[in-house]
RNA sequence: CGGGGUGUAGCUCAGUAUGGUUAGAGUACCUGGUUUGGGACCAGGGGGCCGAAGGUUCGAGUCCUUUCACCCCGACCA
């Protein structure tokens, strides 16, 4: 893409109300622009690294051998009452009628939709195990939407739900979850940890949250620093005393304070913040016995599903990767998730032989595949810097002064060095180092 | 859902206590020129139903009423 031809609205300034890094950082750069409460649009760069997100959501899951589907976003109230479940989410969903006066739901998520999709079309036991996802947008009429796109109303979610003959077989794919979503964040370039959760409104036994670690976190986790045990601190301290009094304290504090509990381990444990970027839950026959989906077992005997649901913030993903990468001049993109991974920077558009350069690399660096920006601007060097930083390509080449010297510079966004590199081998130095 | 706050140019905000020329600044944008290694300078220019609707008044961005929107703290929540 040529930053010329480009939508990508910088500013320097944020609004006033964005307080979080990710929230100010979207939003200067270009990367979101704000609806309505808890509602956001995705302008090109940020629709970019949602889809490079699901991408590999999508691929990771796949290869696990899930199916992908897409469900209804707009559903009949009638799917919420059978399961009792419109009562249960209350206000939370937002409710909608037609020209006819029927009464709809936004999905805020979709065990019923799941259940109703499988009951009766899949009837023996040797049609299990079946794991259904799907990536779509969900509402959720939140009281107090807050901090971009950390908590918004709208927004896009992974939500998968498996179907078993028995508890045991559930279990086994509860875990092979639990490792799939392991590679996916890990792909995705993050530092996160799992930790033991509470099932919430969900319902259900057992289940594990996925927390990106970042200073902004709304979660409080204890995690060892040696080992990758964490946990939720609502599910390791008993009174609710305690946990309010930690709740209320500051995290330069927690940060401090020692824990007397040590890990499984032998080592100290610390209190960390996290981001809640993924849930997974046993849910057992909950959802199977309330709207009677049922299979036939080895003896002909008809029996309700054991089913377990996972779900990914793919939206919140997004914040979430800026939270933990970022400084005060913007996003630090990982390799996995920048929007472009090198920005070819024409330091002065009206020097014939940086355009020259910058144009050959330009389309090199195209036909080799790589996701590449060129800087073809006619703003000055300060500028483009700093748009560049704000955007938070991993890579930018610099073409500038020093190309008289047969030289350009490749400066790093997360380590902010800049390198001298010939510029006849520029070319063969970024493929090395975008590996 | 309780408590608090804010709506004026794309963005950040003055102006509102005490009503009074044609509503301002910075930034962003357009034109021309000078610049070209860390968000340049000079000159000119476009852009506003002062959130909306009523009201008081000779006169309302400013006062009154209603309403809508957004934000913050808390409770709740992926």
């Amino acid at each position: 893409m040529r930053r010329s031809r480009a939508f990508i609205p910088t500013t320097k300034e944020a609004p006033s109300d964005a307080t979080l890094p990710s929230h100010k950082f979207l939003l200067r750069g270009g990367f979101i622009n704000q609806q309505g409460a808890g509602l956001y649009n995705f302008m090109p760069l940020g629709k970019i690294v949602l889809e490079k997100i699901r991408a590999i959501v999508k691929e990771e899951l796949d290869s696990a051998g899930c199916l992908e589907v897409q469900l209804s976003f707009v559903t009949p109230i009638g799917l919420w009452e059978r399961s009792g479940r419109c009562e249960a989410m209350g206000k939370e969903m937002l409710r909608i009628k037609d020209r006819h006066e029927n009464e709809f739901v936004l999905s805020p998520t979709n065990e019923e939709a799941m259940v109703e999709l499988v009951k009766n079309r899949v009837t023996s036991y040797k049609d299990l195990p079946l794991n259904l996802y799907q990536i779509n947008t969900k509402f959720r009429d939140e009281a107090r939407p807050r901090y971009g796109l950390m908590r918004g109303r709208e927004f896009l979610m992974k939500d998968g739900y498996s179907f078993h003959s028995c508890q045991e077989d559930m279990v086994r794919e509860f875990h092979l979850m639990e490792e799939t979503y392991k590679k996916i964040f890990t792909r995705l370039g993050l530092d996160f940890r799992v930790v033991e959760a509470d099932s919430g409104a969900i319902g259900g036994t057992g289940s594990k949250e996925f927390h990106v670690l970042a200073n902004s976190g709304e979660d409080t986790l204890v995690v060892c620093e040696t080992c990758d045990y964490g946990a939720n601190i609502e599910t390791i301290f008993e009174s609710e005393e305690e946990i309010d009094a930690l709740k209320a304290t500051s995290y330069e504090e927690l940060l401090e304070s020692k824990i007397s509990k040590k890990c499984e381990c032998g080592a100290e444990l610390h209190f960390r913040k996290g981001i809640e970027v993924g849930h997974i839950f046993q849910l057992g026959t909950k959802y199977s016995s309330a709207l009677e989906a049922h299979f036939n077992d080895e003896n002909g005997r008809a029996k309700p599903f054991e089913m377990a649901t996972f779900g990914i913030g793919v939206s919140r993903l997004v914040a979430a990767i800026i939270e933990q990468n970022h400084d005060e001049e913007g996003c630090i993109w990982t390799k996995a998730t920048a929007p472009y991974v090198v920005n070819i920077m024409i330091s002065n558009i009206k020097d014939v032989n940086q355009v020259n350069l910058g144009e050959e690399l330009y389309e090199k660096l195209k036909a080799s595949n790589v996701e590449v920006m060129l800087d073809d601007s006619k703003e000055r060097f300060g500028f483009k810097m700093k748009d560049a930083e704000l955007i938070g390509f991993p890579y930018t080449i610099i073409i500038g002064k020093e190309l008289e010297n047969g030289l350009v510079q490749v400066y790093d966004r997360k380590t902010r060095e800049n390198i001298s590199v010939g510029a006849d081998t520029i070319y063969s130095k970024i493929m090395e180092l975008i590996q």
